[in-house]
DNA sequence: TAATGGTGGAAATCCAGTCC
DNA sequence: GGACTGGATTTCCACCATTA
């Protein structure tokens, strides 16, 4: 069979035309299965722009084209009429000529036209091409690995907008958050926060990244701002309030805003201990509560029992021995949130570990210092560390399911006040989904 | 509301085969 | 040999749906 690619004197060439004739005119034509090719560009056709109509017609080829006329020595060429392929995607045969030329000029098809132009093709006895004229997929088998390094950088590509526009929406909420808890002065970074987000010519990811510096540096100014109160406070009120640096945070003294805030999960616990210690004690606060933490600093961080005393300690109403982290093992957690470790690149191989990703789950689900500062006084850092993973590993499987992740997470430390949290069910149901 | 992209119809061209 | 046929193409123009 004449391995010389004819293209026909009616036919108006483009240069992408020439080069999937050239590439079909080469002799040395790489072996490959019609399946390879069919799964490669199925995957890559959205990268090359290929949709609609001239996917349809694509695939309808694919289907038409022998497995066996990819082998060496024969040719895969494919015999149908325009008026056919307009039959079978109910288009006319002007567009269907679009879409071949398409598909030719996206080096997936050559034209291998006869002197008429009709396409045909003339089998031996074996069943093997001896005159083919039609739609040559010859060009697909030379561009069959760039094809695939096109489709997996499209794939790239899309899962970094995808993180881009989490990250985008992740950090707007922080600013937002911000903002609400520390009152209108702190106003100027919610307006720069919108014009970034409206800002037109930005890439996604561009736009994630001036977010994430703007909510440092609104962190960088509630940090200044604490400094400042600190040291005016040790000058007015000395010896009042002893505050000791959060080691949740990298911003220590953040917690002293819990004044400004606006949240009312937040705002009823002003009349409790107000400051940092509480907040790194309250895992291991006394079933009666309400005394000064500092009192109950010295109990060993024995994780089951430090919970359990937490919970009983603000939930009068359950039962004794009942908490609301009965059948969360660490095993569960992990497994039931395996999107969210893969997104923060941690591993939840222990309770500590779980409470060392919680400023990162804290920044991913848009919930502000103080929101969790609040949950940690009410519930205990690994309860509240437990449901920013639920709630970050929710978020990031559907992001549509819930519209307001820090205010789920606020619900659902709510629920484990009244004793109503069943979180190794909503593990269990992350486990099987 | 204007711009854009996809689509279809009409008329014309090309060329080998077929018919009278 | 000339007219006709058939299949594929082109350009031009208009319509329609979607999008900014």
């Amino acid at each position: 069979m004449s391995s010389s690619q004819q293209i026909a004197s009616f036919r108006k060439v483009s240069a992408g035309i020439l080069a999937s004739a050239h590439l079909a005119g080469l002799d040395d034509r790489p072996v490959v299965a019609k399946r390879d090719i069919s799964l490669v560009l199925k995957r890559v056709s959205p990268a090359l722009g290929i949709d609609g109509t001239t996917y349809h017609v694509l695939d309808i080829l694919l289907g038409l084209v022998q497995s066996d006329d990819f082998q060496a020595g024969r040719r895969p060429v494919v015999a149908i009429s325009n008026q056919r392929l307009a039959d079978y995607t109910q288009r006319s045969t002007r567009t269907v000529a679009r879409c071949l030329k398409k598909l030719v000029e996206a080096g997936i098809l050559a034209y291998r036209d006869s002197s008429t132009g009709r396409r045909f093709v003339y089998r031996g006895h074996a069943g093997e091409p001896e005159q083919a004229f039609g739609l040559d997929f010859t060009p697909t088998c030379f561009n069959l690995e760039a094809f695939k390094e096109q489709a997996d950088a499209f794939q790239r590509r899309l899962r970094q907008q995808q993180a881009a526009k989490r990250a985008v929406i992740r950090h707007s909420r922080a600013i937002v958050d911000l903002v609400n808890a520390m009152g209108p002065e702190f106003a100027d970074f919610e307006t720069r926060c919108e014009e970034i987000r409206l800002r037109e010519g930005v890439e996604l990811i561009d736009r994630a990244e001036l977010l994430k510096a703007l909510y440092l540096e609104a962190l960088e100014a509630v940090h200044e701002m604490h400094k400042d109160q600190n040291s005016n406070e040790k000058t007015t009120c000395e010896g009042d309030i002893s505050v000791i640096p959060l080691p949740i945070t990298s911003h220590p003294d953040s917690l002293t805003c819990k004044k400004e805030r606006t949240c009312s999960n937040e705002q009823e616990n002003k009349s409790k201990s107000d400051n940092g210690y509480a907040v790194e004690m309250a895992f291991e606060k006394k079933p009666s509560g309400g005394g000064n933490p500092s009192q109950q600093a010295n109990k060993p961080a024995d994780t089951s029992r430090s919970e359990k005393s937490t919970v009983s300690a603000t939930t009068p109403g359950i039962n004794a021995g009942k908490t609301n982290l009965d059948g969360v093992s660490i095993g569960l957690l992990q497994s039931a949130c395996s999107t969210v470790q893969a997104e923060i690149g941690a591993s939840f191989s222990s309770w500590p570990a779980i409470c060392d990703a919680a400023e990162d789950l804290r920044v991913l689900i848009g919930l502000s210092p103080a929101g969790y500062l609040s949950a940690v006084e009410r519930q205990g850092r690994y309860l509240a560390a437990a449901c920013l993973a639920v709630v970050a590993e929710k978020a990031l499987r559907d992001p549509e399911q819930i519209s307001s992740p820090g205010g789920y997470f606020r619900a659902m430390i709510d629920r484990a006040g009244e004793g109503k949290l069943h979180l190794y069910k909503t593990l269990h149901g992350l486990v099987n989904t």
